[in-house]
This record gives C-alpha cells, sequence and structure tokens, in this order.
DNA sequence: TCCTGTATAAGAATTATTCTTAAAAAAGAA
DNA sequence: TTCTTTTTTAAGAATAATTCTTATACAGGA
C-alpha cells in the first residue's frame, strides 16, 4: 500500500470503485488520497480540516459518506473507537472477545496462551505495555442464520 | 467474577471503593450490581432502561458517571466502541494495535505470527471468523516521558 | 450531447456523552 | 446528636459526532 506510487495507487483506486458500481468522484479520489496518505489514523474531521482549504465546498457529511462507503466495500478500515456507543465489561480478568461485524454483538472467550502474547521488540522498547487483547472478528451464529 | 455469590461480589465493591475513597452509594451498588449481573455488555444506556423501574430518580448522567468512575479504578472495563471518534486506516493488509491509554494514538506493527493465530474452538464451531487483530495498550513513548 | 441514476452540499436532526449548578447525602468533627 | 465539610447526585442544558433530508449537481453510459 505505502509501497506503490501515486498513480498505480490511483488506477487500483478506479478499479476497485468501478468494481463495486462506485463513481469516481474528486470528493472520493480527494478522501481516499488524504486517507491513504496518512500514517495516523485519521478521524473524519482531521481528514475535512485537511482537505477544505484545497477544496472549500467539501462538506463533512461528505467525508463521513464516502470513508464508510469505503469501509463497506472493504477499501479502508475502522480503528479504534468505533462510532459506537461505549459498552461496559464487568470481567478485569485477562480476557478475549469476538466481536460480530453485523450486530455487534460481544462474545468472551479465555485463552491463557492469548494473554501470554511476547510483546514485539518495537513496541517493547518504546512504550509501557499493560495489556493485550485479542479480537476476533466475523460473524456470530445468529447473524449467520438469516 | 459470575463464580461469587452475590454476597462476597458485594463485600468486595464495598472494599474497593473504600480503597479508592469513593462513597459507597445507592446509585453506585445499583449500577454495579446491574453491570456484574450481566453477560452481554450492556452500554450505559441500557444499564440505565434496566435499573430505572425500580429507582426512578436515577438519571442517565449518574449511570454514565458511575461507569467511568469504575473504569477508572479498574472494577470494570470499556470494551466495543471506545466512545471515541471514529478512526479510519488505509492499510487492509492484516497488521495490529498499540493503543496508547493516555492519548489514544494507534500504532501499527506487522505481525505474521499473531495474524495466524489459531481460533479457539469455541468460536469456530458457532461463528464465521473473517479476522483477527491483536491490540497491545499502554502508554506511548511521548505520554513517557511526561 | 443528452439521460438517468448516483453523489453532493447545506444545514437540520439525532444521539451519545459531558457539563453546570443547586440540592441532597455522606462522612467527619465536636 | 448537631454542625461542618466534602462528595455525590438529579435535572436539564450544552456539546460533539454522526446521520438524515432535500434540492441540486455531476458522472458515466447511450
Amino acid at each position: 500500500m505505502h509501497k506503490q506510487h501515486k498513480k498505480e495507487r490511483f488506477e487500483e483506486f478506479r478499479k476497485i470503485c468501478r468494481e463495486h458500481g462506485l463513481n469516481v468522484t474528486p470528493q472520493r479520489i480527494a478522501v481516499y488520497e488524504a486517507l491513504s496518505g496518512s500514517k495516523n489514523h485519521p478521524s473524519a474531521e482531521e481528514i475535512f480540516r485537511r482537505l477544505v482549504s484545497n477544496f472549500p465546498e467539501l462538506s463533512i457529511d461528505t467525508v463521513y459518506r464516502t470513508l464508510n462507503t469505503f469501509a463497506h466495500i472493504g477499501l479502508i478500515r475502522i480503528v479504534g473507537g468505533y462510532g459506537e456507543v461505549r459498552r461496559y465489561d464487568p470481567d478485569t480478568q485477562p480476557h478475549h472477545h469476538f466481536r460480530c461485524l453485523k450486530c455487534s454483538r460481544i462474545v468472551d472467550f479465555e485463552s491463557p496462551e492469548f494473554s501470554r502474547l511476547k510483546v514485539p521488540d518495537v513496541l517493547q522498547r518504546k512504550c509501557r505495555i499493560t495489556g493485550v487483547k485479542v479480537v476476533f472478528e466475523g460473524l456470530c451464529e445468529e447473524c449467520l442464520s438469516r
């Protein structure tokens, strides 16, 4: 991804849009370029601010809509806050989660093995690590049977 | 946690509150009981709805405040949507994250090993798993040096 | 070029969460 | 107990993120 040249990335982008029946608009190009050129997992607001000076008629709603569309077709991913409501877990013991991509259900499971994953060197050197969690994602039983 | 009896759990709860200089109020007891008796990682709103019929003067603000307090002292955990703004990642290749608990910075790292974690049987049987991510949490370089 | 469906801007609306403030409750001291 | 101080709460206003509505503009195909 970061290795590609701008040109190639653009062609790839255009192709993926076409495959999903999406028009290739200046707004979509701008949002995709802004995101794929950034390393810090920006929010919609940050992307909007980065673009609006060169693209004054761009609206924040379009940025949200565009990013959602991209995430929907798998062109980008959502990380961090999922824009969902905050949820709470009474279990403070180390444990891990499965999260249903469709209904957002969260299922706990225990795995001493996962709780003992080795911290990668690159993190170990710079950060103080206080915990690790493994999140499997997919479709839950209920959503599968529909 | 779920193994304990109500009584023991309550004594433990009271003890932890005291240790952190928190008064043990009916609201706090109610919110903690509601959360620790639930298996589905409820939102503040859900907890509020569960309680308000027996506790009509309870306010939603108190539920939020109480849950935040509990999370702060480590009595419960926040899962799922972190209540933070949604953020986007242009990298759709399997990779993993470190997340700073203080400034919410997200740092990518790659680990083919983590991307190949074996799906636990309990999930394998019921769900369709489409991905896995490992999230390390702690304090980042910048936040450590303050 | 024109046509048709798709995408957009603008701003209103919605929703989750936090803040403000005055009152109530709890803890501590006398 | 009663008085004082500190903490907590309820109520509702405020804020911030995200989505919706609608009329207009644009993209891609014929």
